[in-house]
DNA sequence: TGACAAAAGGCATATATCTTCCTATTCTTT
DNA sequence: AAAGAATAGGAAGATATATGCCTTTTGTCA
């Protein structure tokens, strides 16, 4: 669904949601795993019925500078016996899309446009 | 379904030939997901319809010295992007059963007793 | 306003291993 | 021979990420 520039689909809204919710509480890193539950768990979930929107919005996010990524070392994933995580950072840039996307669109007349909750 | 002391179920004789000829084609080791595709290219297939029975298989086996195991290196595993191996090697004792289950059970009257292929 | 193209969403599947739950089978004991 | 115990097998899901294909949506341009 081509976009207008800078703006977020839903999916990228409640992604960088999650990121902030879970950098509130405390932890700096999300991996994706863990932002589909943050997600699923809130939401009515079943919107990642299959995983694999949720990694390439991720992917589509980190590329266009929303998100900071790094993998995790993987010493540390096979000390936990479990696959490597990649962990996403919320850049300044990232909070900044969703301040606008939450606000309502820039107007010189202050209409009753709805805010994005 | 409760086991004659050294004896082996089907799939434990496909997984030592499979590790054998594995061996063979030059592999010293092999991971379970590699074992799967052998079976399944060679045999009907289906048989591994979700991977469970043959990892509990190799589990099985690797605990009753059937096959030795190791982990491969992480660091590896994080350079080709995809999740860790466990691989297998099959032991002198993991040959000596799979020639016994070949071969027909001992007996002393010479009877018909159809070998296992 | 209608049509087109680009991107988003959904589903399946690949890569790997492991666990839990339930059913089916078989060995052993009485 | 019947009953009981133990284990094998099968399905599904958890842990993580990623790609390919197809459908749907939407912004933009004519």
């Amino acid at each position: 669904m081509r976009r207008k520039k800078g703006a977020l689909v839903p999916l990228e809204i409640s992604i960088l949601a999650a990121c902030i919710n879970l950098a509130l509480s405390g932890l700096k890193e999300s991996h994706g795993f863990l932002i589909a539950k943050q997600i699923g768990d809130q939401q009515g979930a079943r919107m990642l019925t299959a995983h694999g929107t949720l990694y390439k919005a991720l992917g589509r996010m980190a590329k266009g500078g929303l998100l900071e990524s790094r993998w995790e070392d993987p010493v540390i994933a096979a000390e936990e016996s479990r696959p490597r995580r990649r962990f996403y950072r919320v850049t300044a840039e990232g909070q900044a899309a969703l301040r606008a996307a939450r606000a309502p669109a820039p107007r010189s007349t202050g209409a009753s446009v709805t805010a994005l909750v």
